[in-house]
RNA sequence: CGGGCCGUAGCGCAGCCUGGUAGCGCACCUGGUUUGGGACCAGGUGGUCGGAGGUUCGAAUCCUCUCGGCCCGACCA
């Protein structure tokens, strides 16, 4: 491929807009072209790198007997009513959706779990027929509440999708697990820093999943992680050791304080002498929403721990959590923020409390009036008995929940995340097959996806320095280019072409850089551009010698024409 | 959705406070000279100043509304 031919427009300057290393690059090289938030147009090149990458997430896939399909964008809303997601998508505003002609409401597809389950549905009839294992990789459309990163979080993006049906948990455990090999092959081929982390399976739903993560300071997830015992997970699901807190000791009488214009845990430490945080419970109030209803609940938490709102959200089966406004704690409580507390609590609100509190005697709480705070508080005695959940955000530093290590935290890029859905969405939409008794039974799925446009994104995250992007080479746009310096020379042009003719030859993906431009500019451009290997073509092009960079490290060397095939497929590693 | 900020040429920006001919760099076009680190000289193209309304003799500039975008937070497969 010449690159004369090819749409190539690099820019000076980074565009205002791009914060992270991936999208300023991939933006500046004009790999990437916004056409609003967080949808892009993909350049000839980019195009390339996302097709290869592609390419190796299918080579995977087959080779583990999975079926590459194609699904419909456009979906009709019944489906989702089905399955009963339609409201919670759109609730969330996450979906992207419109009216037919007709008035039917249709929306674009966010992902395909049901227009999947449908088609094997049709298919499928019998557990002979399966394991069946089906994949597409096309755009999805979410309308994100925040799109940013350029690739990283956009609202049009292309992603692979696979679903898998068994007949039993057996079947799901050995489909999950084949998912889980592919995807390590996937994510090893392209040279990706990757860790696997226990995850929420959030709104798919679902009973375990686990995230593949890509290693990167701009990572938008945290997780925890402890080298020891290999214990990793995303902090919304991560748990620890609990940390020692100081002993209540025996059962007091509770009393009552006068606490004026003390609100916080940090102000309660002032003014109580020798009451610690962790002596203490506060009781955050919560906003909590259902498909059809709504609630305020009150969560108490150990006063020197932090509450996971992914955790509470998941306790209360809710759609969504969220801090109470300052209004409907006064309402709720009937006190100032700053006051709240399980003591005299209406009945009404409902109260939830973590773990850590279980068992733990004469607790500093708040009791629901203004200024004032009670001491030796017995849960159950002096209020309501909470429900005792896990709702707490492990932090780095604490326990492993393994090993008892410090956990270390650190930011990842998720890039690939794998369900063990079970029957939730074959049991809503009645998706059966016969099952060795002769009897319906739902279908046991399991769904997995991968982001096809981030992870190129990722590995530029994890691969540039300060001149450009360093594409690793399985899904760099080409492995090498044979670049002539200046153009006006016929010995520099015919021993290019040459050099170009031999290593097409010999297999290498290799571009020939004929474009009319300086040879500075040249050396910029593919410094920018970081495709591997670099051969240029210049003035000692007479003597039959080149120079052969290296992109990654920079290195470059002079080179016998002769050698140069050679030395390409040597750093290839061929 | 809360807080902050920004919309002026393809990209990056100045001009706005204090109203009076719409500018700079890069890119692009023409001609010439160049060719090992984003070449140089000369000439040139390109803008309803995001949109609407208002104030004014006159609005990029002041006021109101609106649309779009970015950052922090909330939230998120």
């Amino acid at each position: 491929m010449r690159l004369s031919q090819i749409l190539i427009s690099t820019l000076r300057d980074d565009p205002a807009d791009a914060e992270i290393p991936s999208h300023k690059l991939l933006a500046r090289a004009g790999f990437i072209v916004k056409i609003a938030a967080g949808v892009y147009t993909y350049s000839p090149l980019m195009w390339r790198v996302v097709k290869k990458f592609a390419q190796i997430v299918r080579e995977e896939l087959d080779r583990e007997g999975a079926n590459e399909v194609m699904l419909p964008i456009i979906q009709p809303a019944e489906l989702w009513q089905s399955s009963g997601r339609w409201d919670r998508y759109v609730t969330d505003g996450i979906m992207f959706s419109l009216k037919d002609r007709k008035g039917t409401d249709m929306c674009l597809g966010p992902t395909h779990e049901e227009v999947m389950t449908t088609f094997v549905n049709a298919q499928v009839n019998s557990y002979k027929q399966m394991p069946v294992n089906c994949y597409q990789i096309q755009a999805k459309f979410r309308d994100e509440i925040r799109p940013r990163f350029g690739l990283m979080r956009g609202r049009e993006f292309v992603m692979m999708d696979a679903y898998s049906f068994d007949a039993d948990d057996a079947g799901l455990d050995a489909a999950y697990q084949k998912m889980r090999n592919a995807y390590c092959r996937t994510f090893e081929r392209c040279g990706l820093d990757y860790t696997i982390v226990q995850a929420d399976s959030g709104a798919i739903g679902g009973a375990g999943s686990e995230e593949f993560m890509v290693i990167a300071d701009t990572g938008e997830d945290a997780i925890l992680f402890c080298k020891g015992s290999g214990y990793a997970a995303n902090v919304e699901k991560a748990t620890s050791q609990l940390p020692e807190a100081p002993a209540g000791g025996e059962v007091r009488e509770m009393s009552k304080h006068e606490t004026p214009g003390v609100k916080t845990v940090a102000q309660l430490e002032d003014f109580f002498d020798g009451w610690v945080a962790g002596r203490m419970a506060k009781t955050v109030l919560y906003h909590a929403a259902w498909k059809e209803d709504e609630a305020i609940v009150a969560v108490m938490m150990r006063g020197d721990l932090e509450i996971n709102e992914v955790k509470l959200a998941n306790a209360l089966d809710a759609l969504t959590v969220r801090l109470a406004t300052d209004e409907e704690i006064q309402k709720a409580t009937g006190a100032e923020t700053g006051f709240a507390g399980p003591v005299n609590l209406s009945e009404d609100v409902r109260l939830l409390a973590d773990l850590s509190l279980e068992g733990r005697t004469n607790l500093l709480t708040g009791c629901n009036e203004t200024g004032y705070h009670c001491l030796d508080v017995n849960l159950g005695r002096d209020c309501q008995q909470p429900e005792f959940h896990d709702l707490r955000l492990a932090r780095a530093g604490e326990g492993c929940p393994v090993s008892g290590q410090p956990l270390e935290e650190a930011r990842g890029i998720e890039v690939g995340h794998i369900f063990k859905l079970g029957t939730k969405y074959s049991s809503a939409m009645q998706a059966t097959f016969m099952d060795q008794r002769g009897k319906p039974a739902p279908f046991v799925m399991g769904c997995y996806g991968i982001g096809v446009s981030r992870t190129p994104a990722a590995a530029v995250e994890q691969h540039f320095d300060d001149k450009g992007m360093v594409w690793p080479v399985p899904i760099a746009p080409f492995e090498c280019v044979v670049a002539i310096l200046d153009s006006k020379r016929s010995e520099q042009c015919e021993l290019a072409e040459k050099l170009y003719g031999e290593l097409e030859a010999a297999g290498v993906e290799v571009c020939l850089d004929d474009r009319k431009m300086s040879p500075g500019a040249k050396f910029k451009d593919h410094e920018l551009m970081g495709l591997p290997l670099q051969v240029f073509v210049g003035r000692k092009a007479g003597d039959r010698q080149v120079e052969l960079l290296v992109r990654k490290g920079m290195e470059k060397s002079d080179c016998a024409a002769d050698e140069v095939v050679a030395k390409v497929l040597a750093a290839l590693g061929r």
